[in-house]
DNA sequence: TGTACATCAGTGAACGCGCGTTCACTGATGTAC
DNA sequence: TGTACATCAGTGAACGCGCGTTCACTGATGTAC
């Protein structure tokens, strides 16, 4: 049951986008090869129609990883608000509890390190691209810039990362480190940041204004 | 060959020190129950004489991990000079290169929120401690105090973690992650981090005086 | 204090299981004539 | 353009291996008398 080269072609993307996901969520370790293949709709056996090994996926996926997730940061750094914005919904609720479809250098650290070079590579160039993009839009220009960019992307990974590790052990502590996070990641733009979560809600109804 | 209680629960502290320092180095994944009673010194067989399961001893394992790391940090809080000490310790390349013996928050970061309850709340209680003892020696005091010592770790450890994910892909931007944010750190205490590495040291000789 | 016996930390073989990987096979696609 | 054949993405069974865990066994320790 050959099928044409196109479809041959999106089956394998299929593949890599479903394990970068998953890899995301559970860790490489944790993903087994007959998991990628189920979640893209195949039986295991044909994995090595496309890949030479795991390890070449892995490779593969933490690159595919990394593109959306840097495409996306360097179109928002095109406009101070766009960008403030970005920032803004990174130390969230819902990004701790969605790591598949959240940031890749807060989801694969844990992972990057014992991976093959080409990995690495990959997860090393993307924060070079974030870095990059962040520095474009950071106060104060040339070495400034670049020490606010790495200090900013630095608070903001820590934070998340430590947010997803405590987790539901200690819900207020996991959301207290976000929220402290948030407002000095604004602080590092210049900006101040809005208010969010249930005591801003508290605070909004007491003055009697809808939320934002 | 029964043996003295003393030795048996000696024998397991050692298995417990151990499986810490290879989950902290390898990851909860890579690091099998035969790895860890070889590496005490011991046949796998024993192991459940021990604990009930893996999971237990990791649980076990985060716990040990943080104890003597939190022991160390609470005691340089005692003094402002030690404390500034520890903190521009952390920030360097041996403390990279070797996540083993390092900061468990750290070096289990990508496992902590993949665990069970029991790890994951040894894991929240030891960046609880950690946080009240940068706490103590913040600058402001107060809630102030509190939102810097959130920011402060959360700087630390991001930067780590990229660093270390980075690896020898991007040696210069992996140090150069390391050494901004170790700048960052000291200006959070309100103090001026002494110049350290390759460039430091060029500018110390060219300026005729020894190293520190 | 000395003797008899139960306890249990250790050993090493074995268990079922899921892993990464290989293989023979299928049959529609793509190509050569 | 039509026919004959090679290609190869897919299937599903099978491979060796290491995993977490269980087990029968050993023999010095710890305890009961």
């Amino acid at each position: 049951m050959k099928i044409t080269k196109e479809q041959a072609a999106a089956n394998r993307r299929r593949i890599v986008d479903a394990s970068a996901r998953a890899f995301q969520a559970r860790g490489v370790d944790a993903v087994g090869v007959n998991d990628v293949m189920k979640s893209a709709g195949f039986t295991h056996g044909g994995f090595y129609n496309h890949f030479e090994s795991k390890d070449a996926l892995v490779a593969e996926a933490f690159a595919a990883a990394f593109a959306p997730a840097v495409a996306s940061v360097e179109g928002a750094a095109s406009s101070a608000d766009r960008f403030a914005r970005a920032l803004d919904g990174y130390l969230t609720v819902a990004h701790r509890d969605d790591p598949a479809n959240g940031c890749p250098t807060a989801a694969l650290v844990g992972d990057a390190g014992r991976q093959g070079p080409a990995a690495r590579g990959a997860y090393a160039a993307g924060i070079g691209r974030f870095l990059a993009a962040f520095e474009s839009r950071m106060p104060g220009g040339g070495e400034a810039a670049r020490r606010a960019a790495i200090e900013t992307l630095a608070g903001m990974v820590g934070a998340m990362v430590m947010a997803r590790g405590i987790g539901d052990a200690d819900e207020a502590l996991s959301m207290e480190i976000l929220e402290t996070a948030r407002v000095a990641t604004a602080a590092h733009l210049g900006k101040r940041a809005a208010p969010r979560g249930a005591k801003a809600a508290r605070a909004r109804a007491r003055r009697g204004r809808p939320g934002a």
